[in-house]
DNA sequence: TATAATATACCTACCGGTAGGTAATTTTCT
DNA sequence: AGAAAATTACCTACCGGTAGGTATATTATA
């Protein structure tokens, strides 16, 4: 029998001790402004572990990226398995986003920085998949709502355009000023896009 | 008489090339991803030229971002002045806007860098600012869209969000994109808001 | 007893910042 | 007007400290 007492707990380990200090740290102070030196000290492990387990700053940084990734294809590929109309599929989208961002605060917030802002002496990554994988199904939600006829027939990468901003924008000010947060602020505006604003346009 | 010869060509001094380089690194690299050397090599001059301007890598910073808050005051300020419909004159604001992020292009990727992004070790500013003046500005012009009747009595925060959140994602992606550039997306969008994209509302 | 996982102690390169000096201009004094 | 004093605008050379990274030894595990 290969255990002694029980499951013992299973501590986190030092690998995702570390991943998880990377990305509060890197998402606070950004990759070029947080040292090594910092992240291992939070984790509380030596120096050579952090390059035992990821070679490098820039190994250990790539590989919050690969988690990131995957966990935003697993995102994408429940919500477009939704059906309905495509508001309320959007808005299922906006709230299992809503919940993912909740989840992963800090992981979230280091992408965030990233794809909006610059290098910041990290490694070379195209970070503008995470934007074109959301704009991609946002179109195939949208394109569908064209096929029943639901919805104008207007470019889909348009309307895209217009709920991904809407989105990403509720979404970074719920992380900028959490104290203010509204997570309701984007379904109303959702709704509102829908609707018009113009005095003549219904409801 | 004082000067010799006519006014002397008037090539741009140590301080403003600086500025100008700072501006340039601070927005592909980051603060901390930026080093005083890299700034003064590139600018061409010397590192206590520098420090004899700036005191410092902060007083550098903070005096660029003294400049960009200026700047947007004064953009927010002349259009702020415009009259007539509630879109034409959120059409005024961002073409003005784009006009500026066109003419301070690194400068405006550089501040949008820092509003959506870590610390990056740079001194504590509120970046946030820009944001809310932002928001006052639209408040207050669809606030008098409301009080002359033309559009929905909706909370003027709520589509303020809605406008800025739209006008933020276009020139944000006219700057990570620039070679897809579309300057009349936001303008598009912003209509289509206005309009709804249900169908049943009008156009 | 082999190997996986860690620690100590150290490396070199570069960081932001400064000490100390100087050529050239401007201001002040006579 | 001309000398003296002060200021401006810059330089080379260097500082203490910290960055990312590593060689080597040790401990725990199987």
């Amino acid at each position: 029998m290969k255990n002694s007492r029980a499951i013992d707990a299973e501590q986190p380990n030092s690998r995702e001790r570390l991943l998880e200090t990377a990305i509060g740290k890197f998402a606070e102070r950004g990759y070029a402004g947080t040292s090594v030196r910092e992240i291992v000290e939070h984790a509380g492990v030596s120096k050579p572990v952090l390059y035992y387990y990821f070679q490098s700053k820039e190994g250990l940084f790539l590989a919050i990226l690969d988690m990131a990734e995957n966990l935003q294809k697993q995102l994408l590929q429940e919500v477009l398995e939704s059906e309905g109309k495509v508001l309320d599929r959007l808005l299922i989208l906006y709230r299992r986003l809503y919940a993912g961002v909740e989840e992963h605060r800090s992981l979230y917030k280091m992408i965030y920085g990233l794809i909006s802002g610059p290098a910041q002496g990290a490694p070379d990554y195209d970070f503008a998949r995470y934007h074109r994988h959301m704009i991609n199904a946002i179109c195939e939600i949208y394109s569908a709502g064209i096929d029943s006829g639901e919805v104008k027939k207007i470019a889909a990468e348009e309307v895209a355009y217009l709920v991904l901003s809407l989105i990403d924008f509720c979404l970074h000010m719920d992380q900028v000023h959490p104290q203010s947060s509204d997570p309701q602020r984007a379904e109303r505006l959702l709704r509102l896009a829908f609707n018009g604003i113009n005095k003549g346009t219904e409801n």
